[in-house]
RNA sequence: UGUCUCAUGGUGUAAUGGUAGCACAACAGUUUUUGGUUCUGUUUGUCUAGGUUCGAAUCCUGGUGAGACAA
């Protein structure tokens, strides 16, 4: 395959980030090949509005521009995956889903349709190469940092890849956006929640005809059994929850766990819902060697959350065992645990 | 039936005759490329009818209701 070694394929939303990634792109000396997913859409039968600006802008700016219709493929890889797992009890993630089963893999895809030797994000995370491996690196920007979301991608894709926002701060970005003439582009709000579900998951879940039929009320009960309230169904609840439980103990509780089979979700104080240790799967290490039976391992199991330091064992070729140095909150399965240290991303796994 | 104790938001409780406060819940906002967490704010109350007092959740009387003891 003949790739041209300055063309690289950049993944624009038609958001700010990556309509200045392009820009950045550019100024680097590349020759920038633009591809806009077409995930969801909220009206099947009308174009949405971020697909024509991500056209006008790659009109601007010069650049070759592609919309690829998704829809099928995140249909079954991400949208039947989120509900499949809270049927299951569990908390899915999905936009590590949608990165590690379908973004990257498409990207890397068209990359050699189109003849590009790189492909780019505008993600806010850095590549780092050390002893022949490449690693996510967190961003300038802490606030905005990503790499929590990307800790599934390959070597392969990794040596591909160019993150060209990784160096600036938002507001720096905004700036740039501004300076080019893309007012409107720097002004956009930032996105947030799930794409493929504004608002509270719940009201999604309702709506899918593959869960109607099975929305159960059913008991919340202590660690013992006890029986303290009603439920609206087991999978409107997740780990951690504290509020929306319709039940009050004049002490805060929490979701300690949730049993599909019997429909029952028990409920704890905070210090019973902590833990030190957690079964990984399906992780993904980059190099085997940064790991050793020391706690030298920065393990995160939410994006803001403050890192906790951990020794991780590695099971089999699925499984993993994180051990914590202190307790944390909230683990959820279906959830990420990523591994940090000096910034880089060692890897990852998903919570069992 | 007799004696005693108690009655404060949705729940649990605090306030010596002087601004009814706290916790939990609920609601709203904040935060956020996942869920949850966090943070901020808001709503809601003195069982009832009288009396004493400048002033009553607080003291007095009746009623209603709950609990304990007695039988």
């Amino acid at each position: 395959m003949n790739l041209n070694e300055k063309r690289v394929l950049l993944g624009m939303s038609g958001g700010t980030d990556s309509s200045v990634a392009a820009i950045l792109l550019q100024q680097q000396g590349y020759e920038v090949v633009g591809v806009t997913f077409r995930f969801w859409d909220e009206q099947q039968d009308i174009e949405p509005g971020y697909i024509q600006e991500a056209r006008e802008l790659a009109s601007h700016l010069n650049i070759e521009h592609h919309v690829y219709d998704a829809r099928e493929k995140f249909q079954t890889e991400v949208i039947d995956y989120f509900i499949a797992e809270y049927l299951a009890g569990h908390t899915p993630f999905p936009c590590v889903k949608c990165n590690n089963s379908l973004k990257w893999k498409l990207l890397l895809i068209l990359s050699e349709e189109y003849q590009c030797s790189k492909i780019s994000t505008g993600h806010y995370a850095l590549i780092t190469e050390q002893n022949s491996f490449f690693y996510i690196t967190e961003a300038a920007d802490k606030e905005k940092d990503q790499t929590f979301f990307l800790w599934g991608l390959s070597q392969y894709i990794l040596q591909k890849t160019v993150f060209p926002l990784g160096n600036f701060i938002k507001s720096e970005i905004r700036k740039i956006a501004a300076e080019k003439g893309f007012q409107r582009m720097a002004e956009k709000k930032d996105s947030m929640g799930i794409c493929f579900c504004p608002g509270d998951y719940r009201d999604f879940l309702k709506k899918q005809e593959s869960v109607k039929g099975k929305i159960k009320k059913g008991n919340f009960t202590d660690e013992t059994g006890n029986f303290l309230g009603r439920h609206e169904g087991y999978f409107f609840y997740t780990i951690g929850q504290r509020h929306g439980l319709g039940i009050h103990l004049n002490k805060p509780v929490f979701v300690k766990e949730i049993i599909p089979d019997s429909n029952k979700v028990i409920l704890a104080p905070i210090e019973e819902i902590n833990q030190q240790e957690i079964i990984l799967e399906n992780y993904n290490l980059i190099n085997q060697a940064d790991f050793s039976d020391k706690f030298d391992i920065f393990t995160k199991i939410n994006y803001r959350k403050q890192p906790t330091l951990s020794r991780i064992t590695i099971l089999d070729n699925l499984h993993l065992k994180v051990e914590l140095q202190s307790p944390v909150m909230a683990v959820a399965p279906g959830q990420s645990a990523v591994f940090y240290r000096d910034g880089k991303v060692l890897g990852g796994g998903v919570i069992k």
